[in-house]
DNA sequence: CTGACTGCAAACGTTTTGCACGGTA
DNA sequence: TACCGTGCAAAACGTTTGCAGTCAG
């Protein structure tokens, strides 16, 4: 796994505990804690909140996870990739990622606000095509 | 002031503490916890931080109030006024609402997303003009 | 072998709750 | 007058910290 390197580059080493959570988030996309610790409990039976924690912060810090403020909802985090925005299911909570053409609405937003833009953070609320079927 | 009979139409009584958080909020737009508590210790030095979130979270139930959640920022509460999106300068905190066009943004989020979508939260950061110039 | 990581327990800050009193309608 | 709201204190909750033992590099 190349997310090894990448870790050990920041001198954070490679535990089993740090690498499942880097896996279940490579498999289940976005996760809060409460989701993660449960998940991380089946391998490690006696792995502490606190770890988890630890683990979310060193990780934060050099910005290999990336945490997504839900509203209405618990943050979730993610494995840092390109900018991207954010679909949530206030029905069942799942998050989606989406690639959209910001061009215009960043043109837009800097106009009337005069700031000078860094990045932006969307969420889009809505029903997931599974729970609008059931 | 027509918010009084608002409040009432919603069974919420119109006191003078949450009069004044609802004019806090009115003269200064976006507010946290803490700046709402403090400046209301100056009207009435015995309030209490419960009575805050009591009020708080009253007029959020009605709607009266929305909540903004912000990157690497406590969250800050509006009053409810037509959709809008935020602008947070990361230097000095202040937010301000601006008014996009999301017509195209919608759509393309409709499209790759297959959700009925209901609403979004956009949040942009960046300096804001006065933190630009010092 | 050394420094970083884990797990536990305690501490901490924030938010909520229960209750007696006071104020609005 | 009836009920909602306030303020206080305590409780609950989520997150962080300190420490001793353990493990990765």
């Amino acid at each position: 796994m190349n997310y090894i390197t990448l870790l050990k580059d920041n001198n954070l080493k490679a535990t089993p505990q740090r690498l499942s959570i880097v896996e279940e988030l490579y498999l289940h996309g976005h996760m809060n804690v409460d989701q993660l610790y449960k998940s991380l409990l089946i391998k490690f039976p006696s792995i502490s909140l606190a770890t988890i924690y630890k683990n979310i912060n060193a990780m934060l810090d050099i910005c290999f996870l990336a945490e997504v403020k839900l509203p209405n909802a618990k943050s979730v985090y993610e494995l840092t990739k390109e900018e991207h925005s954010h679909v949530l299911c206030s029905k069942c909570g799942d998050v989606i990622d989406i690639t959209l053409d910001l061009s215009k609405l960043c043109e837009q937003a800097k106009e009337k606000s005069n700031y000078i833009l860094k990045d932006s953070a969307i969420v889009f609320n809505g029903i997931c095509p599974k729970c609008n079927n059931s």
